[in-house]
DNA sequence: CCATTAGTACGATAATCTACGTACTACGAT
DNA sequence: ATCGTAGTACGTAGATTATCGTACTAATGG
């Protein structure tokens, strides 16, 4: 096997899950962390895609890359390539047909909690 | 100090968040775990107010009461004895008041997620 | 070709979490 | 007073998680 693989579309794989196998008790643990809450959020608010530097969080790069995976990998967010940069956008529609209403009043209460009144 | 505490009300004490120490990140770690979130799911449907062995959770007493506590110290359920028994009941109005809609799509998605169709 | 940029993979470490057993306490009933 | 029931407190083992640094890769631009 000397042809690894083909190396489809822009070059990089990402694993994710098909709508179906998405499970609340690994959105809700996703979403429990304070960085990938906040990532949540920016994407909600505006920047509907982002590539993950733009974020500018208060963490190492790879512990960035772990955030981003495990919301990824919970089937919260959606990522591709674009360049070298990797384009992150929330999996609204996926989201709101399996749990109606959850990602919104997340959304909601973290605006609530952490944007002064 | 032969006094201790003057072991009021029923005896025993129990520490809750007020409603304005909840966050929601804490919410929403307690509710990621499975055990947890049946605790929250059973309490929902049908049976306001609980004893902790009444649910016959599939994990030993010791367990049982680590569950139990960090539903209570995240402001998720209140705690209060009636006799050796301590029953428990969602704090839905707290929540609703923090995050609306938050604890109402999280019932219903663990209600799609977990009973047949 | 070389440098830069954006991000991954791997390995380590420290913290946190889940689970358990054992020993204990508080309440109610006999 | 003693017993059973419901649950806590404590110590601990094992798993998972968050964080980091270092070394690497893939695309872009000189």
């Amino acid at each position: 096997m000397h042809t690894p693989e083909p190396t489809a579309g822009s070059g990089r794989r990402l694993a994710h899950p098909e709508r179906e196998e998405i499970r609340l008790e690994t959105v809700l643990h996703a979403l429990a962390d304070p960085i990938r809450l906040r990532i949540a959020g920016e994407l909600a608010d505006g920047h509907t895609e982002m590539a993950c530097i733009a974020f500018e969080l208060p963490v190492s790069k790879s512990t960035c890359t772990h955030h981003f995976r495990v919301l990824r990998e919970a089937g919260v967010i959606r990522q591709h390539y674009e360049g070298t940069a990797r384009m992150s956008r929330l999996r609204e529609d996926d989201l709101e047909a399996l749990f109606p209403g959850l990602l919104s009043a997340v959304l909601e209460a973290y605006r609530r909690s952490h944007r002064p009144v």
